[in-house]
DNA sequence: CAGGATCCCTTAGGATACTG
DNA sequence: CAGTATCCTAAGGGATCCTG
């Protein structure tokens, strides 16, 4: 599968997790089905504005093999999916959490200088 | 710039983080310089096994754009460059911690089920 | 509605040779 | 020693069309 995670051998946790959530859309994935629990296809096409189908399927497929998320499927017609994250997912997106807020931060002093405090 | 950051408009912390982590040793060097606290090229080299001069050079090259590390250069004769974090970097790699964790205990449980707490 | 299949483009990543 | 320059391959990402 294209795009697939290695599952290879890792050096260390961040290698693995990195692999896990390398993906352009996955981290806004985690963040929309934690927010909503629950999102059908459609709902996470709207979500994450700009993504395409084979991406966001891609993704989700990954992601479920990952065992991140969880893909119940309706045998209704119209067809109906809903995706939900499993425990492990969840407690990625806690694992996630400093991740995002040292992030934020950098955001909000984007364009301050940047310090240095190196060898000296 | 080949491969360098997006600094464009994030969409949340963990989009702006990741735009700077990813990159196939990032998490590497910043594990290494974090370790060792001063590493010089061939020792940062020597620690990533089987990293490219290019690619140790670009990914250390966007690192500093981004404020994670510091470039210290001694004008001698052989030449000498010694790489440490900033404070930014030190940051960044305790923020890293929990996702470091959560990899961890993923390649721990290698190969066991995969939990399902989705929807039920 | 959900998504499989296909084609194409852009980017990350890497090998090698050369230089200050 | 610490890079730079160049070339090449592989993978990621995306548009579009088609189907259960």
């Amino acid at each position: 599968m294209a795009g697939a995670s290695r599952r290879g051998p890792y050096i260390c946790g961040i290698d693995a997790a990195m692999d896990v959530v390398s993906g352009k859309w996955k981290g806004l994935i985690l963040w929309e089905l934690n927010a909503h629990r629950v999102r059908r296809f459609a709902e996470l096409r709207r979500g994450l504005n700009g993504v395409s189908e084979k991406m966001l399927t891609q993704h989700l497929r990954e992601m479920e093999a990952d065992g991140l998320v969880h893909r119940e499927v309706y045998p209704e017609v119209p067809p109906r999916v809903e995706y939900s994250l499993t425990v492990h997912g969840r407690t990625l997106n806690q694992a996630l959490a400093p991740l995002g807020a040292w992030g934020s931060e950098r955001i909000q002093r984007e364009g301050s200088e940047v310090v240095d405090a190196a060898g000296a």
